[in-house]
DNA sequence: CAACTTAGTGTTATTTTGACACTAACTAGG
DNA sequence: CCTAGTTAGTGTCAAAATAACACTAAGTTG
């Protein structure tokens, strides 16, 4: 290859950041998504036929931040949410993961070159739906919780995207005791095996499942029990922060 | 942020792919590197003081391609190989990752930016050593193979990529039977063995390691003996690909 | 107070793991 | 040709982890 055929090939690509934020709320695992607003273009350039669609949260990489920070930025706009749990999983990148047609308005706002494909590097974000304050992100677009199951199809490749988040979680949570991340701070082993069902989406032996989460030493039993259930109340138990900092990097050997 | 900010803060990415391409040899683990030449720069833009760098090897995508395509053009370049086991495990992206005094002379090449940062996708490919035939890149760099203990300090944040796609390895080693990838179609139980312990930079019981290996039914032992060792001639195996696509997906439950 | 709902609990058989030591087969070198 | 050196190959037992399985307890509602 010469300096000629890289003339032709490179163009700068935009970079990135989609985040799959990740909720857990009424026994169901929920994602938030954003509205899109977007015209496509006729051939003169001109916008016409407004439209809305639905994405994954995202916004591009600024030149003076790590991915990482970028991450982060991104989910505290959206949701005031900090100091959570994120990890990068996957950079996308297929030429035409971003149609033109349905981008160019969003391109235009970033005043960069809008012939440049998109490539992004992908997110995903455990939270705990109590913490979290609904909050237009800075182009007051409104965002929402969908739960995993009734996801509509969404901009660009961002399905898969999330797809692949979702299979990534469930690949982390039979290693990592990740699922503490979703739930209230106080919480019973019922609900924390409701969790656990709905991510790894198979149902799960009771006594086994408390069996191996006692084994793990992970739980701080409350001398409290849930209120107000129309059954027997749950004893209630938290997380043990300190045990969990020792396992990192696995539980698996 | 309003558009000005944005003005100001998005200059357009550089995105490259560096590629971790592992091999085994004489019971080692080894890493493909390749020499860089670079010059620094003076105040007037003008090269001085030419120097030599060694650093995975890695290119800017092309527009027009994927990333997946984009790091399979560039181990083939690099060492003629093709249709190996590769993987994307984490992109890099601090903006001073690439420090522009070091770098210029190959910005310039390219004719982008050289004022834009460099974001990285970083991909980790096993090849049998056996298979290789060395060969220059498009730029003529030499490469060669480097014992993992004896790596050298890396350009950029290589050192860095390369740590971590060893922990990923070792990681995915225990889970997927991911060895066979390293070796040459025939070989031994002993060679396995080793393979797996310079990875995991642990010792193995030899006879749960044959436990093991065998139960997953992925070995084809074939009728055949090492020749001309100075000892006791090991048994050669080949190994069952069609058991090993069936597993896709995961050993683990 | 009956019906309903979810919480909580223990045993057994099976599988998987980890620890452990000796004999077998070949070559090289005297 | 025999000895020393080297790696290959093999089995058992104890401990730990897993999977399958059913009943009673504690609350609320109507």
């Amino acid at each position: 290859m010469n300096t000629q055929e890289l003339n032709k090939v490179n163009l700068n690509p935009h970079v990135s950041v989609d985040c799959v934020i990740l909720g857990y709320d009424s026994n169901e695992l929920k994602v938030l998504l954003i509205e899109r607003k977007y015209s496509e273009e006729n051939e003169n350039g001109q916008a016409h036929n407004p439209k809305l669609d639905i994405a994954l949260p995202g916004n591009l990489v600024r030149d003076d931040e790590d991915l990482d920070t970028s991450a982060k930025r991104i989910l505290k706009e959206l949701t005031g949410i900090d100091n959570i749990y994120m990890e990068q999983f996957r950079a996308f990148g297929n030429p035409n993961r971003v149609r033109k047609e349905q981008d160019a308005e969003w391109l235009k706002t970033m005043r960069t070159d809008p012939q440049a494909r998109v490539i992004t590097i992908a997110y995903f974000a455990l939270v705990k739906l109590e913490d979290y304050v609904p909050r237009a992100d800075s182009f007051a677009r409104r965002s929402e919780w969908y739960p995993i199951k009734k996801v509509p199809k969404l901009a660009f490749d961002h399905n898969e995207i999330l797809e692949q988040a979702l299979q990534v979680l469930k690949f982390k949570v039979t290693h990592y005791p990740l699922g503490f991340e979703l739930l209230p701070e106080k919480f019973s082993l019922g609900q924390l095996q409701r969790l656990y069902e709905s991510i790894l989406g198979d149902d799960l032996d009771k006594r086994n499942f408390r069996r191996k989460m006692k084994s793990l030493k992970l739980l701080i039993p409350l001398k409290e029990k849930q209120q107000g259930v129309a059954h027997k109340p749950a004893e209630l138990y938290m997380f043990n922060m300190k045990v969990y900092e020792q396992l990192q990097g696995g539980i698996l050997k």
